[in-house]
DNA sequence: CCCCCCCC
């Protein structure tokens, strides 16, 4: 095995140029001179053959101390500027010494080559601020698009991306002449030789990469790509388990890697500064049998295709507090659709086996239910047993139960018709209705409801109040409605009660101790009525059910 | 020299 250490240039004055190949097998090191001149009979047809082998040897003369001829073959595609034939070409390169490393040479650019520096590929992991000749060889993981800025210091363009080699990664920016010079030349995926970049310390509130630096071109800055990409890896990412998430730190930039169990449609939504954005909220799963929650946003969410359940990789998502435990994507995020690693072959094989049937809890509440709030399930046998509201403020509490009974006689009354005013008025029988909180009295009013209903689930009962609006869920029909079938057709508006009796709802509640002339008596009000979603009330219940058992288990 | 990263 050879490694080939470097290659540099050397002053020839008006003479064709030579290259002084430094190279080593671990013990030994050689050099050997090429003159360009000669290294132009290579063609590409002719590189690998043992006529092109003998050809270079006699130019090359070169010997192992162990008697073994090398011929040594660059790929001077790789080699654009003078700066890189200065250079270390890449990392040490294995080099077999039965076979080679190819040389394509390319006059022109050479021929253009001022003196020589010489600098070193070194690992991006081990950049500083404080040295100044280094090269180094990464792929570029993520690019931005080109942005701009205006404040008070000042306005001007600038992109930035992500490189990263097998010892670490780092952010690179480039500003105004930069953007031009090497926005179009830097691709996605691609493999540079990059040197002669200033570096900064990063600052940490902004970093998503693992780096303490971050690099800005400038114009002495050299990115060259290189054909060699063997052994660049692709992307560094750092997975956390779905499950660890619960207890990592709020604003935490990750990595995460799950399989896609259900994805939204994609929609619109405003901001708080009015702008529009589109977004879409996945739902990851991963082997610890957690779902998360991660919102996409803009065009990585319209974009977004979640059929047939792909394995997702997300590349610095931060963490968010909201419904317990989210994660959104930012714009330095890189979302990977099935990628090509062995953790979504995995994970595919694993979630195609055993994990699509498998019981899962969501670290993120889910807004299918409820208005966003976290809902307090409890049973209203709980509610009595735990003397819910008998404290200093109201408690909530949510619970899936049946509509038994209803007390329609009451149910409807006649309300002040302003806007903002629901007390009842008193029919002055002269064809108005005065109301005393308004001090007015109107020539009509507005029917409101105020439906007393007996809830019960499996295992007690409860009698609790509705309002106008939830009552009107129950009930499916508006107040308006109600008290025109009322006053027109009885039967109709018997029946209305009649349907609504057994009907089953999720209802969420206040619940408060009420005393009134020296009694107290547990009062609940229905805030909300929904409809159960079957299937996300059947995996509570089965969550519930794996509680239980286990509580069994270790009792 | 940027640093926007959104909604419930």
């Amino acid at each position: 095995m050879l490694i080939l250490q470097n290659i540099r240039q050397m002053n020839t004055g008006s003479g064709p140029p030579r290259f002084r190949l430094m190279m080593s097998d671990g013990l030994h090191s050689m050099t050997s001179m090429i003159l360009a001149t000669q290294l132009n009979n290579l063609t590409d047809d002719n590189l690998l053959t043992p006529n092109c082998v003998c050809m270079l040897k006699k130019t090359t003369s070169n010997n192992l101390a162990d008697g073994r001829r090398v011929v040594i073959v660059i790929d001077m595609d790789i080699i654009k500027s003078a700066e890189e034939i200065g250079g270390r070409i890449g990392n040490p390169t294995p080099i077999n010494a039965d076979s080679m490393i190819l040389l394509k040479y390319s006059p022109m650019k050479a021929s253009n080559t001022s003196p020589v520096s010489t600098t070193k590929v070194i690992p991006v992991a081990s950049l500083n601020p404080y040295q100044s000749k280094w090269t180094v060889r990464a792929r570029v993981t993520n690019k931005s698009s080109i942005r701009t800025w205006s404040n008070s210091r000042g306005e001007g363009k600038l992109f930035s991306f992500e490189i990263v080699d097998e010892s670490g990664e780092i952010k690179i920016t480039a500003f105004n002449k930069e953007v031009d010079k090497f926005f179009s030349l830097v691709e996605q995926g691609k493999v540079y030789y990059i040197s002669k970049a200033s570096l900064k310390v990063a600052n940490k509130q902004y970093t998503t990469l693992k780096n303490d630096y971050e690099m800005t071109l400038n114009a002495q800055s050299s990115v060259v790509p290189c054909d060699d990409s063997q052994g660049v890896p692709e992307m560094l990412c750092d997975f956390v388990p779905i499950a660890e998430l619960e207890n990592r730190d709020k604003d935490a930039i990750i990595d995460v890697i799950g399989v896609c169990k259900s994805a939204e449609d994609v929609s619109r939504i405003t901001t708080k500064t009015s702008r529009e954005v589109s977004k879409r909220a996945l739902n990851l799963i991963d082997t610890t049998g957690k779902v998360v929650t991660v919102t996409l946003w803009g065009e990585e969410a319209e974009k977004f295709d979640g059929s047939g359940q792909p394995v997702v990789a997300i590349k610095g998502a931060r963490l968010s507090d909201f419904g317990g435990r989210s994660l959104s994507a930012l714009f330095s995020s890189t979302i990977m659709v099935n990628p090509d690693i062995p953790e979504a072959f995995q994970l595919r094989a694993w979630y195609d086996r055993e994990g699509h049937s498998q019981d899962s809890q969501s670290l993120t509440e889910t807004r299918s239910v409820g208005s966003g709030a976290k809902m307090n399930w409890k049973t209203l046998s709980d509610v009595k047993n735990e003397h819910m509201g008998h404290g200093e403020k109201a408690d909530y509490f949510s619970c899936v139960a049946s509509l038994l009974y209803t007390r329609k006689e009451n149910c409807l009354y006649q309300a002040c018709p302003s806007a903002d005013c629901n007390k009842k008025v008193i029919d002055q029988q002269n064809g108005l209705y005065r109301c005393e909180k308004c001090s007015r009295e109107f020539p009509n009013f507005k029917y409101r409801l105020l439906l007393s209903a007996n809830l019960a689930d499996f295992g007690d009962n409860q009698w609790v109040t509705c309002f106008q609006e939830t009552a009107e869920v129950l009930l499916g029909h508006s107040a308006e409605t109600l008290g025109q079938l009322r006053d027109t057709d009885e039967a109709a508006f018997d029946e209305v009660f009649q349907k609504a009796n057994f009907t089953t709802h999720i209802f969420k509640n206040k619940v408060k101790l009420e005393t009134y002339n020296d009694e107290s008596r547990v009062k609940v009000t229905v805030m909300e009525v929904l409809p159960i979603d079957h299937r996300e009330y059947s995996r509570r219940l089965i969550s519930n059910i794996r509680k239980l058992a286990n509580k069994g288990v270790s009792e």
